[in-house]
DNA sequence: TTTACGATTAACT
DNA sequence: GTTAATCGTAAAG
C-alpha cells in the first residue's frame, strides 16, 4: 500500500467558549472549517511556516476541534522520513507541524473529510490509557488540562507531560 | 491600506 | 534557555 499513516498519540480539546480556540467568538473565514460537520478536517497555518491538522468532532455550526498534536509512524514510515528529513522515527511527527509535514497534509485538505480518500480513519484496536494534561503552545487558558496523550508513549511532542 | 500577532519549530548561546 | 523565521488572518485607521 502507499500513503503514510500511523496512530495518534496526542491530541488537544478546543471548544467556542475556549478562549484559545479559533472558534472563540464565532466564525470567522479562516476557521469556517471547525464549523463544519464532524468528521471533516481542519488545516490552519500557523506562524506563516507550519500547517496544522484539526478534526472536527461537533456538529456543523458548533465549533468545537481536537488538534492532532503528534502521531506514531507505522505506514510509510521511509516516505515520511525523506519528507522530513530525519532519521529518528520518534522525531517524525511529534508535533503539528511535523506530524501534517510527514503526513503530507497542506490547505489542500482542509475541509476534506476524515474516513474517505485520501484518508482513512480506525478505531483503536485495543484498550488504550490516555492521560489528561496542561496545553501546550498557547497563550490563553493554558490552565485547562485537554491535551490527552497515550501513556507512556515515547512519540508525543513533549517527554515530560508533567503527571 | 497598514499593523500586530499566532494552537510552532529549528537553531544558537 | 532564548531568539529568529515567515505569512495568512484579524482588527484598526
Amino acid at each position: 500500500m502507499e500513503g503514510v499513516g500511523g496512530i495518534v498519540v496526542e491530541t488537544e480539546a478546543y471548544e467556542p467558549d475556549d478562549p484559545a480556540s479559533h472558534s472563540f467568538g464565532g466564525p470567522t473565514p479562516r476557521n469556517a472549517t471547525m464549523f463544519g460537520p464532524a468528521g471533516t478536517l481542519y488545516v490552519y497555518r500557523s506562524y506563516g511556516i507550519h500547517w496544522c491538522a484539526n478534526a472536527v468532532c461537533a456538529d456543523e455550526g458548533v465549533g468545537a476541534a481536537v488538534l492532532l498534536r503528534a502521531l506514531e509512524p507505522t505506514i510509510g514510515v521511509d516516505v515520511m522520513r525523506a519528507r522530513r528529513g530525519v532519521e529518528d522515527v520518534r522525531l517524525l511527527a511529534s508535533g503539528p507541524g511535523r506530524l501534517t509535514q510527514a503526513l503530507g497534509i497542506t490547505a489542500e485538505h482542509d475541509g476534506r473529510e476524515l474516513g474517505k480518500p485520501p484518508f482513512a480513519l480506525d478505531p483503536p484496536r485495543a484498550a488504550v490509557e490516555v492521560v489528561a494534561s496542561p496545553r501546550v503552545g498557547i497563550t490563553r487558558a493554558t490552565d485547562l488540562p485537554w491535551r490527552y496523550s497515550l501513556a507512556g508513549s515515547s512519540f508525543v511532542s513533549r517527554p515530560r507531560p508533567r503527571a
